[in-house]
DNA sequence: CGTCTATTTGAATGTACTCAAAAGCGGTGG
DNA sequence: CCACCGCTTTTGAGTACATTCAAATAGACG
């Protein structure tokens, strides 16, 4: 059940199996089914959550109705909204499964409480967000410098086990473009 | 000297005296002038940077020759390249000196004693890294779903301070338009 | 004052978009 | 098991926003 979220802590951290336990105690666990909604533009995402099976993409929808695609979330990586999680505001995002999912959830107060707790935690996610920031900044340089078609082929090279699982308007949606766009790429040669 | 950084870490840890004197110890100073690189592609940066006063930018030069600005960081911002940081790998920016600045800089392996001997510095760290992660989200979004007017209208009204001690062409780098484009929009009312 | 860089302006171009419609695919119910 | 319906993907034509290239003007610095 929770293996894979004490492996995802321990890679950065030690903690006792006393620690594990109480960091386990907190977590709820979901299901989601394909196309159901884990979250709502407008409500505040109370938790964070972590992927043990399935995947998800969180997503705003702009002024003319495009769908955007901020993030993917696959088996092993966290997903939420940080900015409603942590200002307790509204999210301006839809998270959406687009696959049957498990999810592992933590609460905002339970999370603060594990902080003090366990400060060996403050360091895990720390780990984490570096990480996650690297990534995002990588992102927005690619957004500015590349091409639509650059883009797509720096996707391929990334994430190839992904780009399987997720169909053409997903990933146009994540990459800034339009279904059509990504549809003439793919065919000008593959 | 330490005023500011001492501050900006206080604002979310207590540190004893002890802890504090610890964390000014292994801080270097630095002073960079105008124009001059702190950093250059291809170089390992050893360092995050605080800015004590003064302003600085990281940049990429893309495959066309231009120029495109990921951060700018003034008086109290931390800037560096967190992936060289972090991995020992070159560096693919540059970071330049926009203003004469004071520059407080930690080294690597100093940073990570200190995170082992100030734990309270993890959760200081990870909380920075949370608010600089949502608004690299939010500069992903807006690079997706805006027009180049509606960024550097946005670009004005989160930073209508900085606005002023930036130049057209960097602005324009940050927003990832070319200045032709950015002196057009600025014309076509103000 | 002269040089170098930044900004402005103009004209032509291109990448990706919008709108529209057809084809393909998958799921559901009869 | 097949037929239908809805959603996704493809293809086409015309368009728009921002670009490139070029040149003139303005501003900063030594």
């Amino acid at each position: 059940m929770y293996e894979r979220i004490v492996q995802n802590i321990t890679r950065h951290v030690q903690l006792t199996e006393d620690e594990i336990n109480r960091f386990t105690s907190v977590i709820r666990t979901k299901q989601v089914r394909r196309k159901q909604y884990l979250l709502q533009a407008g409500d505040v995402m109370r938790y964070e959550c972590f992927v043990t099976e399935g995947c998800l993409r969180s997503f705003y929808v702009d002024d003319n109705g495009q769908e955007r695609t901020l993030t993917f979330a696959f088996e092993d990586w966290w997903t939420g909204d940080m900015y409603s999680f942590l200002s307790g505001n509204p999210s301006r995002f839809d998270v959406e499964a687009l696959e049957d999912s498990t999810l592992l959830m933590i609460e905002r107060q339970a999370l603060e409480k594990l902080y003090d707790e366990i400060p060996q935690l403050n360091r895990h996610f720390r780990i984490l967000l570096e990480r996650a920031y690297v990534a995002m900044q990588n992102r927005i340089f690619e957004s500015m410098s590349m091409t639509a078609e650059e883009r797509y082929r720096a996707f391929q090279v990334r994430y190839p086990q992904f780009e399987q699982r997720l169909s053409l308007k997903h990933i146009a949606s994540y990459l800034g473009i339009t279904p059509e766009s990504l549809s003439r790429i793919r065919s000008n040669r593959k």
